[in-house]
Parts: structure tokens; sequence; C-alpha cells
DNA sequence: ATTGTCTGGACAAAACTAGGACAAAATTGT
DNA sequence: ACAATTTTGTCCTAGTTTTGTCCAGACAAT
């Protein structure tokens, strides 16, 4: 049960119905009530008309004390607990509770690395344990959540890449079914999309093709560039996977692109890529940059240096090197 | 990701009547006309004979505030608010909401009445015009104006599902290239995979898992048919493309779905399809239903009667037999 | 001529409040 | 182990507020 408010961050404000309130926590209206009149669980402000009006703060109480309720206490007992004593009360419970259960012990144990702060590795494994459980909904809340407590390309980089690579090994490895990546990753696909639509575009962004070679059938690190770049005023123009290299040269040309950026995963050694990409560089006018870049990218070093292919190492770097790129063209066209 | 955000702002120019308004928001006259009587909620314009005329920016405030109001918030409070923080408020409400019997009303087929044709041609000639100019922009833009036309079923059906099959073909007959195709699928996959999350969900939606089997790797079909069926009142389940039927069944398992829909598009005569149905009905539980659709599901017409597989042949009747599915499930656990 | 929209008001259903009753479940005492 | 007691969820009544629907008569659109 991570907690993912600290006590400091909880509005205090009255001003939800009790119905709102009902829907949110799971208890029934009557019960809110009744514990009111009872043990004075909450002490909700009034409207002029004497309906009750509830802060995030009384929400959050009425939600820990339902699950203290769960896992065996007595409303007496835990009514008169303040919020942090609740929630000692509840994560001890429900430490208790898990260890109990089969499914949580693979998490935790195998996936802390020591270098991640531990707020990021919290959040990954909480989104790793809602693939597990196949619980879409938390994993979409934990996703939105993430998202706001950082910027979107800190959030790219310390979280989404972090998760997606996980959740494939972890597939991998046995610990999670078939199953669970492709709901994973078709929910990711879903999020990581949307992302890029937070940006307005005024229409006359320099524009980038993004994609990926023939052959390699991974979107999602694609799908994070282009959420990346759209943040730094680019326009992407997302081809999705498995492009063949002369369809992106009649994309850059049709669109009038000034870059190219390609995202390699899996497979690593496919014998297509250095086809593909031989090609695609001598079709490609040569004043137009490209961009390699994924977890095989490494894997062809020799040839994207002989062929003088970028490959920024990590998507921050791919970030400097495109807001370079874009204030010399500036400079050229100005 | 309950809101669904875009690169075109949208349209505050008033042309729509009260009775438009009200079909595609779900309320009715009197209410709209209410609303604005007692709290201001809108303030349509008039014509010369003082008849209100509604924005699409009207329209998409009023369909908020019905959300808001399921989710238990009184008209008092969001009444005042702008569409941006009407946004917030339903994307977190819809984010925190627990579960409750509140059962969701089954039947919302009575303001799904589609457009005219030649609306409806009009706006898949523009938006091809926009895949072929590769301009996601108005793309972007004109998916999203006719979303606001109708209801979201009648759009899938009459809009969204043309136009896909009609990409296809204008890429096989070489009137569109593969670059476009692949930009215009991207995007597709994105504004349509953000679209169920336009719904509030309770927690106690019967699940549906939603994926094509193994060699199917086209997945706007099954994304379709999860925007659907979560205005209906389903929980989507959504694994995306080319998922083997022993996963499918460890899915529908874990997650305790009610029923499975697959979606058969290309190739239509893949040998993979009978044995991976075959496995699949043999290995579910009976008393799970198995839905299958899409344009190649004629081709295997022997095989799913055989089978027991259900095929309505188009989304409305799949959506109908799904109501009648909920509703016969839901007298068997009462 | 019929159908739809307008205004203003009336009315009824639904939701909330306060106080209390009641029975099931849990706890305690013997 | 059994009965007595306490705790707890649900339900009821009656009065208030909020909200949805309906009506009437005038005007507008087709």
């Amino acid at each position: 049960m991570p907690t993912l408010e600290t006590i400091s961050s909880i509005d205090t404000s009255p001003r939800h119905p009790i119905r709102l309130v009902a829907n949110r926590t799971g208890l029934t209206v009557d019960l809110i009530r009744a514990w009111e009149k009872r043990y004075h669980v909450v002490d909700p402000a009034r409207s002029v008309t004497k309906r009750r009006l509830y802060s995030d703060y009384d929400i959050e109480r009425l939600r820990l004390i339902r699950l203290a309720k769960l896992n065996g206490r007595r409303l007496v007992d835990v009514a008169p607990l303040t919020l942090e004593a609740l929630r000692d009360v509840v994560s001890e419970d429900s430490r208790y509770e898990v260890s109990q259960e089969k499914q949580t012990e693979v998490f935790r144990s195998s996936w802390t690395n020591p270098l991640e702060s531990s707020d990021t590795r919290n959040d990954i494994d909480a989104m790793l344990f809602a693939v597990q459980t196949m619980d879409q909904h938390r994993l979409d809340q934990l996703l939105q959540e993430g998202l706001v407590k950082q910027s979107l390309p800190a959030y790219l980089e310390t979280v989404i890449g972090p998760l997606l690579q996980e959740i494939g090994e972890s597939t991998r490895l046995g610990k999670l079914r078939i199953a669970h990546e492709h709901m994973a990753t078709a929910h990711l696909r879903t999020f990581i999309g949307a992302l890029r639509f937070r940006e307005t575009y005024t229409g006359n962004e320099p524009k980038i093709v993004i994609t990926t070679p023939t052959g390699q059938l991974h979107e999602l690190g694609a799908l994070m560039v282009a959420a990346l770049v759209s943040v730094d005023g680019w326009l992407p123009v997302y081809l999705g996977p498995n492009t063949p290299a002369d369809e992106i040269v009649a994309c850059a040309m049709q669109s009038g692109a000034r870059t190219v950026s390609l995202s390699l995963t899996y497979p690593a050694d496919d014998p297509r890529i250095p086809t593909e990409l031989t090609r695609l560089r001598s079709q490609l006018d040569e004043k137009i940059p490209i961009f390699v870049g994924g977890s095989a990218a490494a894997h062809h070093y020799d040839l994207t240096t002989r062929l003088g292919l970028l490959s920024p190492p990590t998507l921050d770097e791919l970030r400097h090197s495109l807001q370079m790129l874009r204030k010399s063209q500036l400079r050229a066209t100005a």
C-alpha cells in the first residue's frame, strides 16, 4: 500500500460532497455519517445549507480507516488516530498480509537498484506490480501521478525507459507472462502516444521524422522520442515501427523534415539493419542528419560512425543535439 | 488519461441547435436549459430569432459536467469551472474512484444518431487528403471535430472504420505511399487508444479481454472495439495484437473477464487462425463467450459456427450482443 | 399545419440531514 | 461453549435542499 502523498501535500480545504467521498472511498453515505455520528471519525465542514463538505484530508482518512478495517482493526481503535498513525497501522498490516500472498515477493528483492532514487524506484515497482496484477486502472493512475512529479524529459528517462526495460527483462526471465507484457505495452503505447499532445503547436516548428527501420517492430522507443522532442519545439512526423528506408526518405522529402531519428531495440543483430541504414544515408539529402538510438544502437557503433550517423547514448544527449541543430539551422536560415 | 488533448484547440464558433447538443451529450433539452437558467453552466449565443446556438466548446463543457456529476460532484461546484479545470476534476475523480454498486445504465443507444451520409463522406475525404499531404495537424483536427459531431459508437462505425478501410485500399492501389499509411496508422493508434479514457470507470464493470490472435498484426480493429465497449460500461483488458491462445486464456482467468473479443483482418487466410481459435475455445471456460469480428471474420464462418463462437457482422451488433450478455449476467448474479 | 424552441413557473423525484431503531457480527464474561 | 454485551452496518422517518421534468402560451422553422 504505497503512500503517494505526504501529509503536507494534502489539501484541507473542504469542498467535496458526501456522494463523491462515498465513490472515492468505497464506503456508503450512510456509513460515513454513522461513523461521524458515533466516533467523530471526521468532522466535515458544512455548506450554508448544512450539507457536509469534505476535504482531501478527510477522504484520505476515511480511505485509510476502511483499509484498517479490512485488515481486521476495530473502528473504536482506529477512529481517534491521526493520519500518520493510520498510515503506519495500515502499512504494517498490509505488509503482513502481502507476505502471505504469493504474488508480491517477486518484486522488491531483485528489482531494487541502490543507484536510483528510492522515490523513482518505488514508482516503478508499483507500476510493475500493477502490470503483474493486470490492474490497468492502477497502472494508469501511477503513470499519471508520476508525470506530474517531474518534467516530461526527466520522466521518460528515469521512469518510462527503465520501466519498459524491466518489463522486457521480466518477461524473458518468466517473471511476467506474455499476456502481462502485451497489456503493459498496449497501455504504454496509448499513454506515451498521448504525451506529445500535451504540447501546443504553432505550425512552423521544424519537423523530425521518427520511426524504426524494417524489421524493428518495437515502437515504444521511437514514440518516447516523439514525445520528448515535441517538448523542445519540434513537430514529430511519427511513422510507427517497421518503415523501409525508401519510405523514410519519401516522407522526409514530402514533409520537409530537417532531421530523422531511428530507434533500434530488437532484434539487435538483424541483418537488415546495415542494409537499411546504408540505403537511407545514401538516398537522403546529406544536409539532413540521422540520429540512431535505442538499446540496440550500441551494437552498430562501427556502422553508424562509418555512415556518419549520430548516436547519442541517452535521451538527454539526443535532446541536446537536437537543440544545437535547431539553433544552427535557425542561424542558417536567418 | 481521461482527457483527450489535441494539437488543435476546440472550436468556439456557435452553430449547433439545442437538440443536437442534447443528442451528443446525453442530456435532455430541458436539462440543458435548466442548467443555464440556474447556474449559467453555459452561455450560448443566440440566433437573430433568439434560438440558442452552442459551440463545440460548449458541448465539451456539458459533456464533462455530466461526467463530473456521475462522479458525485454537485452542479453548484462544477458549474463555474473553466474547461481545463473541469477536465482536471473529471480526470482526478475517475482515477481515484474506488467502486460502488452504482450500476451504469445499460442502454444509452438512444443518443446514437448517425449523421447524414454526405456529411460523413466529406469528413472522410478531408481526412484522406490530410493523410496524403502528411498534415498530421489537420488530420488530428478533423478527427477531433468529427468526434464532437456524433456519439462515439456512431463515429467509430461511420467514420473511423471506413477511413481505415480506405487507407488500406488506397495503399494497396498505390494511391498512397507506405509512409502515408504508416503515419496515418500511428496517428490513429494514438487517437483511438485515447478514446476509451473519455469514459469514467467505477471499478466494478465486467471485464472483456480484447486482442488479436497470433499472426494478426493489425490492432486498430481491436482497439476500436475497446473504445466502443467502454461506452457501454465494460472494462476492456486490451492486450494489443498478436496474442497466443494460451496467453489469452491466462489473461481471461487472471482478470476474471466475462468474455473475450478477437479481431481478424490480415492475412485473412492465415493457417494459424483455425489452430489458435480451436485452442482458445477448448481451453477457455465454456461459460465465457468468444466474439470474433473484423473484415476477415467472414472467411472463417464455418469454423466459428462449429466452435460456437459469436461473430456479429457490425460493431453495432457486437454492441447489442454485449448488452444482452451483460443483462443476463446481471440477472444471474443477482 | 406540424413540429421545435423560447420563457417562466410549477411540480415531483432524488439526495441530503438528523435522530433513532434494529439485527448481524464480533467481543467479552462466565 | 454459551449467553450477554458491545460494536457495527443498514434501514426508517420526517423535514429540507437540490435537481430533473413537465406544462402553457408565444413564436419560429420547415
